[in-house]
DNA sequence: TTGTAAGCGTTATCAC
DNA sequence: GTGATAACGCTTACAA
């Protein structure tokens, strides 16, 4: 029925001026009350909605922002997003969501995307395959503020909140160790990026620490999948010293691990002690449930969001520059909870 | 460095109009190559970024689809999100995620901003909260094209995606008397919700024709959580007859039936079958893994794109008003598969 | 083939 | 207080 409401379709009604019209809705002081009722009232009356492009092709500001994610589908990143969402959604910020699949040309393909949706902000999570920061320079140049979360790449002058993943890889092997394991295998992935690459070096800082020798056998890299997991217990099956301890760097493989585990007939924890990473829901919920480190992603997401508005709000030109680390929090649960 | 790069910038470098670069720039056929090339080339050396906003605000196409869901956060609807956003992408569009929490005030606003935001088309799952249409009135005498999926409300011309889950209900309890099952509890969740008295009429229907009794005190309404179904198990356990089966409308809800029934010393499935609704991760990934129905979310997310995308690419006013019901799918798992 | 100019819906800067 | 007008960056008849 109504086509397009606008604020000269108002003014035209009650013979005044679009610039008046404007006013009222913006509740600028310099306006009489009477007219101000009457606009709003009109405007109401007529279903008029203000459209937020013209807005933000005026303002220069478009109450958007982007949020680049490997994949949305997965409950970290999900939990990260909804935080962020809720956090900005009473500032009247929206959120678009773009996926990367961890493919560099969609990575870059975004971040133009949402530069051309002149959002005023972009918080990623990088891909793996994200190699060189020229991309994300681009962001930078244009004084878009960039914040990074969970994976990030060492930028100057950009922001980050991410967890202690370094600390994550210690407390879990520091808690195997403290089980009484002796011959604790890690199970890593990707570690060209340096969530994984963190952990693992925690990992043998723990076990230097507590003087265990390292045996470079006993770290394995895989994909990130359940069925990666069963593979590396075969593999380790067919080895000289199978372990008492694995402390894998994903929950997925690490579930995969379990079910090959009990499938040769192992008893866990009792002959070996499983320990994941991210605490995602399954590991909870499972009749034998996972020892896992938690990320906290409700926290980063919220904080990221906050880093965010403080930035946009610092009127001056002033950089500020925030390192966030969280610290990853160890869930001991059935898989490693060894009865004394 | 560079601040805000505009086709009149590389208008002024070339010594040519701003027509004539916004032509190279959209492959106007009515262009010389040479000129075309030279703009293209200083466009990219300019690190120009077209403003989508004004190409918006100017064509009234923002592509941008805004998609109302309940909660990020839970696997159903992310995957439903990734699907949508999967598909859309290709296309040129983008998505924006609106939660409402299930909160009516929060619907009405998610709607409001995103008509003021000149969406050009919105996909929504209505929350519980949802009663009257008159906010979805507004989009639809916008002509903004509309989308219900999952959850819908019956309106005139407007299109839909969900599964049928009388067909659900029916199928899972079907398959509980198959099984050998006599006494089958139902439990549901808000039957406000279509969804839910679906899956209950679809209950009810496959008692009628197998000649089963149906029985009142047999169907619980419980909210949807883990908890509420350890607690559906305790209100049951004083009940005279205790069932051999029970129906629930949520896999959370299963979840706690399971851990409440295996905490009291009940055998399952021997003693007691259980079957949920959802196919959610989790219960596939169980030690106990548990039959659900699967509401294929990725396949609902994919075709309510597709829907979106022939509403906007059907040139003309007819309205095509398609009612798509996908058929839902049921997962036998340990917890209802009895060896004979 | 290219230039000119109007307009998309707002808001801000002037005047009055 | 209110009105007129320019401007945000882009597209597109209409001219040339």
């Amino acid at each position: 029925m109504d086509k397009k409401v606008t604020i000269y379709d108002i003014a035209k009604t009650l013979e005044i001026t679009a610039a008046t019209v404007s006013r009222a809705l913006n509740n600028n002081p310099k306006i009489s009350a009477k007219t101000r009722e009457l606009v709003l009232e009109t405007a109401k009356k007529m279903n008029y909605k203000q459209n937020r492009l013209a807005q933000a092709l005026k303002s220069g500001k478009s109450n958007i922002v982007g949020v680049i994610i490997p994949k949305i589908n997965r409950t970290f990143f999900a939990t990260i997003i909804k935080a962020i969402e809720d956090e900005l959604y009473p500032h009247g910020y929206h959120v678009i969501i773009c996926q990367t699949d961890d493919r560099i040309e969609r990575e870059i393909d975004n971040i133009d995307t949402l530069l051309k949706a002149q959002v005023d902000g972009i918080l990623i999570s990088i891909s793996n395959a994200m190699e060189d920061a020229s991309e994300l320079q681009r962001v930078i140049d244009k004084k878009v503020p960039l914040i990074f979360f969970d994976r990030k790449k060492e930028l100057k002058g950009i922001s980050s909140v991410t967890i202690d993943d370094f600390k994550g890889g210690y407390i879990a092997t520091e808690h195997l160790i403290n089980s009484g394991c002796k011959q604790i295998v890690h199970i890593t992935c990707d570690r060209s990026l340096d969530i994984y690459k963190d952990r693992c070096e925690g990992y043998k800082k723990a076990l230097s620490d507590y003087k265990i020798p390292f045996r470079k056998e006993y770290v394995i890299e895989v994909k990130n999948t359940i069925d990666a997991g069963k593979e590396a217990v075969k593999k380790l099956k067919k080895s000289d010293t199978f372990p008492d301890a694995i402390f894998s760097a994903s929950d997925y493989v690490a579930l995969g691990v379990i079910q090959e585990l009990k499938h040769k007939g192992y008893k866990i924890p009792e002959e070996v002690s499983v320990v994941g990473f991210s605490n995602e829901p399954f590991t909870s919920l499972m009749e034998l449930s996972i020892t896992s480190v938690d990320q906290s992603p409700k926290k980063m997401g919220k904080i990221a969001a906050q880093v965010f508005l403080e930035q946009v709000s610092s009127s001056s030109e002033l950089k500020i520059e925030k390192k966030i680390v969280l610290t990853p929090k160890l869930h001991i649960r059935k898989s490693s909870l060894k009865m004394k």
